[in-house]
DNA sequence: CATGAATGAGTCTTCATTCAT
DNA sequence: CATGAATGAAGACTCATTCAT
């Protein structure tokens, strides 16, 4: 399981895998170094405690998927086909990484992530707000606090990974009209009564 | 902290406000009984473990919220009245019972579920599918697998209830949006193209 | 279970019951309550603690057997006799109460006896004892410590019925044979060299 | 206490010691970490469990028995006089390791050995039966299910050294009447009627 | 007198963290 | 730098004993 990238690379990657199977509070950390092909003294050469590893392991994917998501806000697209392809971006990290994915949006992290992690974590809700007010301003998007907006879009897309993880198949089209469904949550013409 | 219901009741209701408190995992039997007034002992009087404590109040909470659900699916209304009276019942529920909806919602219940729990929860999905089914039959709800969009409308519901949870304050006006917009998730009007 | 002797001897008969079936230190009191069809408090009126009813019931078996082991010592007969009749006794009483039998000798008691009940035991010792010396005098049984040759007398019993309880089958002929192995450990005409 | 061998064998050192003490069932496990100078952690570092610290007690010291006893059988020898080569050893095995022989024959494993335990305890049984089998065929050991006989014989060696830990005091003359008197259980010249 | 709910000390076991080699 | 043995606090669970009803 050692990457490229060396030991500490080897351990996020041991780490997220356990994490994924087993749950970040369940999982002895010498579970990880075991995973790692490292003893658990190297284990915390690399971090300090086990709050640290999972924090980093939080971080590093959040951060990923987050730029993976802002990467999608080309200049000039409508706002229905941005979000489209965010939606496809989503999907497709969830099915690339599913372990990330299962890590970051479907276990608890409430009782050790520090200032760092959450903000890494904000910033995609943060992005996500900021691409609904433009798409507000610019008539495309329904009126409403962004904010909840997102909090609505965001659960809708964990909802349909988590379905999807147990055990909900979903084909292309099934996918199609799941990313439509989900813009009618912000379309402005889905609002018209 | 004893309620009148008894000693069984007292430790359902520490239960789950220390498990919402602090997560199931994370929380010892021991601090479960001082909450509920009693000594650890007690506490096995009335459950045989640690589990099928959690289990008790995991199916105790979702069978009520089962039931308030199904409640409101009166006959000869229509599926948007519905379900806005089962989206004003969820939303209310969450407010009645924060640290109900929290524990059954937000946390993770895999590691000790018993299949008699696993069954609550499904009957609730059941009914929502049902829901679904019946109204894209009456052709009021948009086409695309009735599990897929009960899994999208149940996450938008939960993602609203979190950012809620999180600290978003929303006004009635708010909710009504809210409901509008996760009605557009199902809405057949909001198919058209 | 309720013997027509009343509370008490019901309790003692539950306990020697539930006592060879798990042992004393694996018996929790509940269980012989219960077994006694009564409740734990009600036990707790006729024994003052666990010690005390293991002590009874270790007492009433063990005066059992050893005054059924003492009414065999008839004047006038031989002892090669009186042997044969000690040991169908012991034998007897092995088969007759089974579970008395391996609590008494195939449980460890140590850890609760008190002053009588040792006594009690210690009595039964003495007899055999005074047979052997007695027989030594009368030329009857071979030399040596007697207490020593009823430790190994005593010994072999054990052992037997304790192959018997794991299991060997034994005829009335084996039994016969092994009566007449165990009196070679004391026959003056075994010791002849 | 600890010995050269290093932890694991100062952790069955001291479990010997304080289950002779104690008893298997009545001895805390801090109590043999203590006592081996080592924390409960470490103790769980060596052995899976409590009960699998008890087997492997059990089984080293069933097997240096085992092996000693075994040892005894020189070819050619006269039955009487291996007899009383193998009645020696176990006498001798007594004196030397008093702890050992009254952990494994004056204790109960019932419930917690396991099959290998097992095995070497009944090993012991097959030499010995298998000792009196071919005494049988060579007309020096009286008949009778050789099972029996060897319930017997070892029946009484266990009395023998249970009464000298009593506190029975026996010279060497003592013992080797005993060992007359033992081999006189098997003897073909005591069946003699 | 009987009941059985309540108590809490005591047991086994796990695991994050340290540190001598 | 890496290793993994050692630590010990903490957690789930049991059970002899008490006492209010």
């Amino acid at each position: 399981m050692t990457r490229a990238g060396g030991t500490r690379a080897a351990l996020l990657d041991a780490a997220l895998a356990v994490f994924d199977e087993r749950t970040y509070g369940d999982t002895p950390v010498a579970v990880v170094a075991e995973r790692a092909g490292v003893s658990v003294g190297t284990l915390y050469r690399y971090f300090p405690s086990k709050e640290a590893l999972g924090n980093a392991v939080y971080r590093l994917w959040k951060q990923r998927l987050g730029e993976r998501l802002a990467a999608e806000r080309s200049a000039g697209a409508s706002y229905a086909s941005t979000f489209a392809a965010m939606f496809r971006t989503f999907v497709g990290f969830a099915a690339e990484h599913p372990a990330a994915f299962a890590f970051l949006e479907l276990q608890q992290h409430e009782s050790y992530l520090d200032v760092d992690s959450r903000t890494a974590s904000t910033s995609i809700d943060e992005t996500a707000v900021q691409f609904v007010t433009e798409g507000q301003k610019a008539g495309e998007i329904r009126s409403g606090d962004p904010h909840m907006l997102v909090a609505l879009v965001y659960g809708a897309l964990v909802g349909l990974i988590k379905a999807r993880r147990g055990g909900l198949r979903l084909t292309d089209d099934d996918l199609a009209a799941a990313q439509a469904a989900t813009w009618a949550l912000l379309d402005i013409r889905s609002q018209a009564e």
